[in-house]
DNA sequence: GACGATATACTTGTATACAAGTATAATAGT
DNA sequence: ACTATTATACTTGTATACAAGTATATCGTC
């Protein structure tokens, strides 16, 4: 494992946390950006010295990490498992279907006041962009997709999205890190599509709100059409109560 | 807090965990049979003198319940939430969502190893009956759905099972344990139940698969309907592609 | 050289110790 | 009688200590 004392995790977003939880940050992202390789055994005890910590809050990291199936906690030592691309596009499976059933729940709320929130986020990520500030944007970003789904007040999703909600952060600011020296102008789609979800949750029409889906997960190729198909079933059985 | 040594939480199923598991299993099922009234405060160093171990484990099991939304960290002592009728109500439209989207890959699948496991699961159950061996029916009946979701090979959705399943786990032994005082009947339904959902798996028939999660969520009225609406969206976009 | 037993250096799980912080209760001053 | 302040008894977070178990390596025997 790298000993690097430089920490690829904005220190921002967890100065207030405990030591154990910063150190899951830190060994999530580098885990993920395979800064640390798949395969490798991480050993309480050396990750303690490393990092110059005892090992109860390493034992806590361990833990969050192996809730997130970034690391296999074994009889000796902790594997580290890493994500495949398999992994990615099934996040991207549990998001779709997160979102999907949250906009569901939303058309039927006055939505007004979380317009109005999705607009100051939008904005804010308009003057990080200007500002080139990668981490604000993604921050934002984050920020953006939670408060869409905390609207709904469904504690369980929101339990599921906490669950999946460290991984997708450090892959966004990490595709977002890698965005600003290679595909700039992406930044600039990636807002647009922003603008576009709060116009779906504005006017409450689901032709946009799949565009901004579509645009939202495109990378992710036949993502969406393959939920479409996950769904038929119970489609198919609305129908014919008809 | 009941200060009771009496273990609601059956012990042969957790005979190897950790004792920071273990408690939070027996944590767990007390607060959800209300055995620990909601609102009480629960104190690290009170915890560890009552099951006589040391802090360590508690803050564990502690840590685990945190993640499961059945208790609250705060910065002095962790107070109990527990459940609601709206919490499980919205743990069955997690479980629906989960199960139809499982369901959905399921049939692009050879399914013919899983409906053989299938088959000897309900048939242990039906045996469990046989006896009113209800700890062994509840446990078969977690095992059969986790079985079902398991074979996709999906490991976010598992991952989502996996924080639920605790849950799930205890409100299906709870009720298991009043059914066979109050409505001993009830067994052979469910019992029937899993059977058409293994047919349902077998035909790869739609209709029966509605039928079965019909049934096995009746007691959560109008849930699967709204499933239904909440999926609309998509369905309407991929009609419309047609 | 090959194989088996023991020794050693690791591992995790749990217990205990200490430090920093917070709420409550008791006390002093008005 | 009431308020402000200090004292105390709690809380969690982290560090350390110890016990039990496991893999590896060394050594002795064949």
């Amino acid at each position: 494992m790298s000993t690097s004392n430089e920490y690829i995790y904005p220190i921002k977003w967890i100065a207030s946390a405990s030591t154990g939880v910063r150190l899951a940050c830190e060994l999530r992202i580098r885990i993920i950006s395979g800064n640390i390789q798949k395969g490798t055994v991480l050993s309480e005890n050396k990750l303690a010295s490393e990092f110059e910590v005892s090992r109860s809050p390493i034992r806590e990291a361990l833990k969050i990490l192996a809730s997130e199936n970034i690391i296999r906690l074994e009889r000796m030592g902790a594997v580290v498992v890493g994500l495949t691309e398999q992994d990615i596009k099934e996040i991207y499976d549990v998001r779709l279907l997160i979102e999907t059933f949250v906009y569901e729940r939303l058309v039927k709320l006055d939505t007004s006041k979380l317009v109005r929130e999705l607009s100051k986020i939008t904005e804010m990520m308009e003057i990080a962009i200007k500002y080139k500030d990668v981490e604000e944007f993604s921050y934002q970003d984050v920020v953006f997709h939670e408060t869409i789904i905390r609207s709904i007040n469904h504690s369980y999703i929101m339990l599921i999205w906490n669950n999946t909600k460290p991984v997708m952060e450090s892959l966004i600011l990490l595709s977002m890190r890698k965005r600003l020296e290679e595909k700039y102008e992406d930044f600039k789609r990636i807002l647009t599509n922003h603008q576009v979800y709060v116009e779906a949750i504005k006017t409450k029409d689901r032709d946009i709100m799949i565009r901004a889906l579509h645009q939202n997960f495109d990378n992710v190729q036949g993502k969406v059409d393959d939920l479409w198909m996950s769904q038929q079933m119970l489609t198919t059985e609305r129908e014919q109560k008809k």
